[in-house]
DNA sequence: ACCTTGCCATTAACATGTTAAGTAAAATGC
DNA sequence: GCATTTTACTTAACATGTTAATGGCAAGGT
């Protein structure tokens, strides 16, 4: 009646619970903190991508801020109305748009700033500058698998 | 105009990006797989609980699932009207269910966990049982961090 | 020019994430 | 015993995740 053993690990040795779980725990403070200005986690992620790199189009925005396309396409439209971005259609390619963030949308970001620099410093206190430097080589060690054993 | 400087790290250092990217490259293989037999990863989630624990109460899935009430309600529904678990109520407090999985339930976590072991086997492998051991070990301290303070 | 192919973005449809409010029942306090 | 509070679950409303299909446009081949 017990499959246990013959199941996956236990909730804590899973993988993909123990990363929902971190993530989780990273992502709450900063939740908190977009709530009260208004703006989700993910529409913060893409105003960030182009406070950092300029104007993007649609597909390179989906790659920076990792969103899927349709995800992306009403983000878009949301940060459009509350005004803190702008899109233009691209000069030769009619595909394609361009988006840019307005001055309110930076402001934001500067709004914003500080709190989330206080974040990232509670947490690489709190829990280690070595672990978490050791943490994130895991993580990005992890998510290039498939493409080292291409090249 | 480049605010990179200001801002938070680029996104391979961001650790809610780099656990957003580590768990997709880790779900992908697994979501393509229940696809297949049309559960969600959520669904599985909790089909596993209730095959490993028994039968249980709704909050006790929640916990154990990482999932949060709400959801949960609409996915308990889902999984009823597929078949693969059974609700009643409790026998002394009329506010809680008691919720267990079906024969067709265990049925199809059978069918499916040969090959859930076989990608965790290749994770496992083409990872290295060490990292992930490591990053296992960094993940369950990194969601511990708060209880421990508080202790 | 024409046709095929591929790309960019959107839409559709369904499932879940997330916060807040609601409902019913149990536990608590006086 | 009754009012208050707490608990368990549900519902609502909106945003995103996810896959498939669609429409407009560009590129290549003939």
């Amino acid at each position: 009646m017990d499959i246990t053993r013959d199941t996956a690990p236990e909730t804590n040795r899973s993988l993909p619970i123990a990363l929902l779980r971190a993530r989780e725990k990273v992502m709450g403070p900063i939740r908190a903190m977009l709530a009260d200005v208004g703006v989700t986690e993910q529409q913060w992620r893409v105003l960030r991508v182009l406070a950092e790199r300029g104007t993007l189009d649609p597909t390179e925005i989906a790659d920076r801020s990792c969103l899927l396309m349709p995800s992306l396409t009403r983000i878009l439209q949301t940060l459009t109305t509350k005004g803190l971005i702008t899109r233009e259609a691209h000069p030769t390619d009619k595909r394609r748009q361009l988006v840019s963030i307005t001055a309110a949308g930076r402001q934001l970001i500067a709004d914003n700033l500080k709190e989330s620099q206080r974040l990232n410093a509670w947490l690489r206190e709190s829990f280690g500058a070595d672990k978490l430097d050791a943490l994130l080589d895991l993580l990005n060690e992890l998510d290039a698998l498939d493409r080292d054993t291409r090249g």
